[in-house]
DNA sequence: ACATTTATGAACGGTTGCGTATCGTAATTA
DNA sequence: TAATTACGATACGCAACCGTTCATAAATGT
């Protein structure tokens, strides 16, 4: 997800004599398919309304994009490159891992409650036509990364005898499960702003680890 | 959602000399402009479209919606109103507890991943055009009626001392929430259609039903 | 049978979007 | 300056969609 192949314009690098492609009308375009997007639905992302919102000509959005299909694909992959999780873990000794696991847990439900994850997994649903491809490598770029790595950490404590944990994939993807309970559910039906109340937030995080290392407790 | 607010004819009942209505047709345009909505998306959901698909006259879709997004929302809801998830869980003694509980997640787990409901869920998030009033009141229906119903039954067997439950609530969403895991995130990036296979399913919830209950037990 | 009410299908004009093409202008390099 | 490329504006033919109208068919009450 790092090249955006859906963008003509974007890929080709171009340098030679003659006025240089206005790398800002790319992100005006995107941005205005962007905010068409996820205002009034896909239907709404027309090559003309975008035009008419992004302050350009139709001839250069067509120079950019082969298609309005292509043109929401790209807006949904540009907001796929610009999210990021990172997260970093440091073996602790025992008592420590209780709070390096709130640390993770806070941050990744931050990061799942924050207004830009919930637009793109919104957009993301929307859209429909992307590539089987690019839904596979997003995945793997998001979610699949995540487990991994925090089952990659859960199996060094093992490892080190500081929880039980002999099977890390699946207490990773329990503990995934348990931080977000139904929150994706309330996403999906746009009910209840997730709170966003970080004292909240925390204590939610810290019953979690509890009860989750509770669970991988060495006996 | 046991009104369909968004379709004229429907609502009318409308017992009186004439002609009557063909309720055949209102399954055939709904089947019709759900085919559309799940296999080309939203955007190829008009009404002319529909009208070819159903074998109906544009004229007999504009009877019954007033246009394309009306005809989206009450297929939407048409499919919500055909869902259910109904679980009955009778209080056991201590042991049967168990048991009980794997029922109810081997029959939630089986509806989340029926294909039913998948497509249910993209379709929700797909369209994009619903009042919020519906989405809440489907959300109402659906995922926060379950949550309640188990939250209430799991405050049944804590008043009768067979487990430990001081925050039934809470621990309804935990379950559903080690319960569903990732694949609702798998859902939504379209990777990896979930296992449906019986044997590791049950042996998936007896899991996790074995973790909730050791959380939970009488000390 | 008749009138009445409604559904239905075909057709219509109007609108919108699509994708392309043209031409004049602006911006950069050789 | 000349060449080259990007951009804006406009227009075009084409197709699709929209929402409506009208004549006809079908079912019901009297």
């Amino acid at each position: 997800m790092s090249t955006n192949t859906n963008c003509k314009a974007v890929s080709e690098a171009a340098t030679g004599p003659g006025r240089p492609i206005d790398r800002e009308k790319d992100q005006h375009i995107l941005q205005a398919g962007h905010e068409l997007l996820y205002a009034e639905g896909p239907r709404a992302v027309t090559m003309e309304a975008v035009a008419r919102k992004a302050g350009v000509s139709k001839a250069t959005l067509y120079r950019r994009f082969a298609n309005s299909d292509a043109l929401i694909a790209a807006v949904v992959e540009n907001k796929a490159a610009n999210l990021s999780t990172g997260f970093s873990l440091k073996p602790d000794n025992a008592e420590g891992v209780r709070r390096a696991l709130n640390e993770f847990g806070v941050t990744l439900l931050s990061f799942l409650h924050s207004d830009e994850h919930i637009q793109f997994l919104q957009g993301l649903n929307a859209s429909i036509m992307l590539k089987d491809t690019d839904y596979q490598t997003m995945y793997q770029h998001g979610p699949e990364s995540t487990q991994f790595r925090l089952a990659a950490w859960l199996d060094q404590l093992h490892q080190k005898h500081l929880i039980d944990c002999p099977e890390p994939q699946t207490s990773a993807e329990r503990l995934l499960g348990m931080l977000l309970g139904l929150n994706l559910v309330r996403l999906l039906y746009r009910v209840e702003p997730l709170p966003n109340d970080c004292e909240a937030l925390e204590a939610h995080v810290d019953s979690i680890v509890r009860e989750f290392l509770m669970l991988h407790q060495k006996q």
